[in-house]
DNA sequence: CCGTGAAATGTTATAATATATCTTTTCTAT
DNA sequence: ATAGAAAAGATATATTATAACATTTCACGG
């Protein structure tokens, strides 16, 4: 008799950034779209490159600005928006709607539903996997015959270093 | 022995429209603002009752227009979105994030937590109830050591209604 | 009733976010 | 090499939201 498959939990991986560099996330990024036979394009790395340098959901004219500075020229506004375009078309970006930022995905390999949690004090944000809740949300939307297309979760509140430091 | 207490259920609320009168709705709103003490001025009720008439999320330029067109006077930005603001204090009001958009609470008088479900077609928005999700939520913030103060949830796809008529 | 202070609103200007459109460059595949 | 497609550059502008200060309104105590 085999044992009983897990139950699905949430996946916590607060701090891949611990793990796996910055270089290493855009490495498998370019990988990714090279197996997609989609472009990897220098703009479109540069732009990841800063978003997983960054280390927070990060504004599109923060972005433009770092651009700049990084490639020192001049970046419009369209240039860096079409990059962050591609990037969550590919499922390599977020955008965090409450926040209007984008971050970089912690698992682009996996078919995601990302959920994030953001500190409202040093506005950092943590991602996490919670397969349960998009189950309850395809229930939830089976029973009103709707077609889900796009999951958006995001909770405010405040982080377990600013509550202690809050609290000191 | 009693029986075991029902597990939560989603709370599906589709169209309380259609047994709530706007007019209905607004009066629960101004009886909620007097029981707390704040006040229901004339330029937030009529807010409020725009967005009642609307439905469907309505953004805030849009509602600048509609106030100016239903009062005959012209309105500018800040006077709105104190409004917005206040309403959205209240809890009678939600911003839906993914559309840079507003939309009347169902039920003010609860303390609720809004799940979205938002017609990519039609535009238009269900609200839901699904304490299974804040649940879920609460546990994964309790597991990072997050004080979760705000949330956010909403599905994009297509209504039972424009899936049908596409089908067609 | 009247004044007073707080809350709300009016007014003007501007900040922050995002896209439309057209041109030029770069890349891919033959 | 070169044509066609994709990406990026450049310019202008749309959309969403707030800052800052002036004026009005309103509840309440005198």
């Amino acid at each position: 008799m085999t044992k009983a498959p897990a139950r699905a939990r949430p996946r916590t991986d607060p701090d891949c950034r611990g793990r796996h560099s910055p270089r290493e996330r855009v490495a498998l990024a370019v990988s990714i779209c090279g197996g997609r036979g989609v472009q990897m394009t220098a703009l479109r790395r540069r732009v990841l490159e800063l978003l997983w340098a960054s280390g927070r959901p990060t504004g599109a004219y923060e972005l433009i600005e770092a651009v700049e500075l990084r490639d020192s020229r001049p970046v419009a506004p369209p240039t860096v928006y079409r990059a962050l375009h591609f990037l969550m078309a590919q499922g390599l970006v977020s955008r965090i709607e409450s926040l209007n930022a984008y971050v970089p995905c912690a698992h682009p390999e996996r078919d995601h539903d990302c959920l994030f949690f953001i500190c409202s004090d040093c506005r950092a944000s943590v991602e996490l996997e919670d397969p349960r809740i998009g189950g309850l949300l395809a229930e939830d939307a089976a029973g009103l015959g709707f077609v889900a297309t796009r999951r958006t979760v995001e909770v405010r509140g405040m982080c377990a270093l600013c509550a202690e430091a809050g609290a000191a």
